[in-house]
DNA sequence: ATAGATAATGAAAACGTTTACATTCACCCT
DNA sequence: AGGGTGAATGTAAACGTTTTCATTATCTAT
């Protein structure tokens, strides 16, 4: 049926280990065979069966990429532009669902480990443990997520992370010019390490400039959610800052569902500029944590893991239509 | 390193085969060694290497998605869908972006042949011989992509497809009632299959209503190339249908730059309903076709292969705010 | 008691590669 | 001339499984 490298070099008149050296460009195949070998094998239509190289070798070609959740545009952006930068090499790519789960990332973990040289965890929702175990037995690439300050860093450990710290003050700093005293942020999962990140960020911010913050959760940081945790919100609340672009247009949406005008009677900020929020009505401020440049950091890091152990990349506050001065709606 | 099972078999002092056996659960082991079998492979947290098997029973426990670009939601949205299906199975995904490339497709599917069971072709710009003779090899499903009419079909592809005409006849019919006489179409990607089923659809109900089509092609159906698009459009234009949403919006973004209020002075309708366009300023008419119905589809039809040699998914008119009667402007 | 069936396990082949080692052969140098 | 060198190729082991076939042990029926 499928022809193998053993027909090959039947065809080609010479033995297993020729055709082998011959295709894979080895020197020591003198140019008149290799001609011979290259000829019976476009002749046949021969494809390397990758799996029996991967045995002996031990490498395959691919990397895994796990999710907690691929439907999110956040994550599918970094899916994008990390296959954008490996795409010349020809690298194979498995991707996993975890569905929020860290016992169903432990097991795609799993699955993945055989068959794929290196692994990249995305916002991984596994312990500080089972990371560092994993990156015992392959290199591992840990995006969105830090491991907690003292731990020991595995040799096969890199950390590509988001410095959500300049976008949030920038934000919380504009909001205060605007006047407001009071702030509602809706939180994301709680096994996020990003979100602990935001949420410390933004608390010292609000500290700092005498703001008071108050934080709502939202399990599942997606366009239904917001819409589900915007409906019990305070009708008194004048600023909301969402986790993410779709809790955020999630608000919007019940807000002009109910009559309630953004920016006039409520400000609301995003975070991540994943869609093209400008269209948005009304266009939506937002914090710009691109993931399509955490995904290509997230890229190099595989490619070449002792030059990228760690990396980061920079948050900026981008103010749209969605934010305006407290108490607007007075005027 | 790694434990293998010839490890576990040493630990629990049975032969390599009897583990194989005691672990994947043949009848032919008595319980007493599965249980020692078992426990031995817990203890050395053995997990069975999948190439080795997969060698040697031809089977990979993997499917391959092959796109013409990951960074459309379109297909971002298929690929969620078709994975939350499969999920329960545990399946690995191996994704390819072919960059709207036909020899980057082809070179894509010869590196995933011999590491997936089966093969989806989404919205594929390959011939239909190329087609064919991948279903010669593995069963294939062919997503958003028909073979031409008359073409035998391999046993082994099954072929799902979005039923374009309910939605754009009833689009054209919108317009139509709102006394449109003209209505430009921006085509998409010259090699797809879906870019001329719409076409075909569209020009066959502007036909018959005696409306007057014009047709430009974006060739990467974008946010981008709709915004380019727009550049260069007629201002007297007065309908814009757009290849999908992405192009749409671009559309929508440029107006909004230069002054064009829609849908006063132009009515817009986008296609697939793939973003929260409800949002959009304004919230954009479009036509319905669900890519992730399509993934849903797709997913089944890997699963089952025999059951599901056809599908298709049917589309329906949104109307919001972006279309309005024709000469609004003038009132 | 013995043949024959049946149940449990083991030995070895097989999957498709790559690669370490062995072999052949021509050539060069003293 | 003969030993040594090196280049080209071949032989066989190895990667980690599953599975066919052979082997042993146990039980049943005569």
């Amino acid at each position: 049926m499928t022809t193998t490298i053993r027909q090959v070099a039947a065809a080609a008149g010479v033995s297993l280990a020729t055709a082998s050296r011959a295709l894979s460009g080895s020197p020591a195949v003198v140019e008149s065979t290799r001609k011979r070998v290259q000829h019976a094998a476009a002749e046949l239509d021969y494809n390397p069966n990758r799996l029996g190289r991967s045995l002996v070798t031990g490498l395959t070609g691919n990397i895994g990429l796990i999710f907690p959740d691929i439907s999110n545009p956040f994550y599918t952006q970094f899916l994008a532009e990390l296959e954008s930068v490996v795409a010349s090499r020809d690298i194979g790519i498995l991707i996993g669902d975890a569905h929020e789960d860290s016992d169903r990332e432990a097991s795609l973990l799993r699955q993945m480990a055989t068959q794929v040289d290196s692994l990249v965890l995305v916002s991984s929702r596994m312990t500080d443990f089972q990371i560092t175990a994993a990156a015992a037995r392959l290199p591992v690439v840990l995006a969105n997520r830090q491991l907690e300050p003292g731990t020991p860093v595995p040799e096969l450990l890199s950390q590509i992370v988001i410095d959500v710290d300049p976008g949030f003050s920038a934000a919380i700093e504009h909001l205060h010019t605007l006047g407001h005293q009071r702030v509602t942020y809706l939180d994301g999962p709680a096994r996020s390490w990003s979100a602990r990140e935001k949420r410390a960020s933004l608390s010292q911010a609000c500290a700092r400039l005498g703001i008071d913050l108050s934080i709502l959760r939202v399990e599942k940081p997606d366009f239904d959610s917001g819409r589900a945790i915007a409906q019990h919100l305070d009708p008194a609340t004048s600023v909301v800052v969402a986790f993410n672009d779709q809790v955020a247009l999630g608000v919007l949406s019940i807000c002009r569902d109910r009559g309630i005008r953004v920016p006039d009677h409520m400000s609301v900020v995003g975070c991540d500029d994943s869609l093209p929020l400008g269209l948005a009505w009304p266009a939506l401020t937002t914090i710009d944590s691109s993931s399509g440049a955490l995904g290509a950091l997230a890229a190099r890091a595989v490619l070449d893991p002792a030059a990228h152990r760690t990396g980061s990349v920079p948050t900026r506050l981008i103010v749209r239509d969605s934010t305006a001065v407290a108490g607007a709606s007075a005027r």
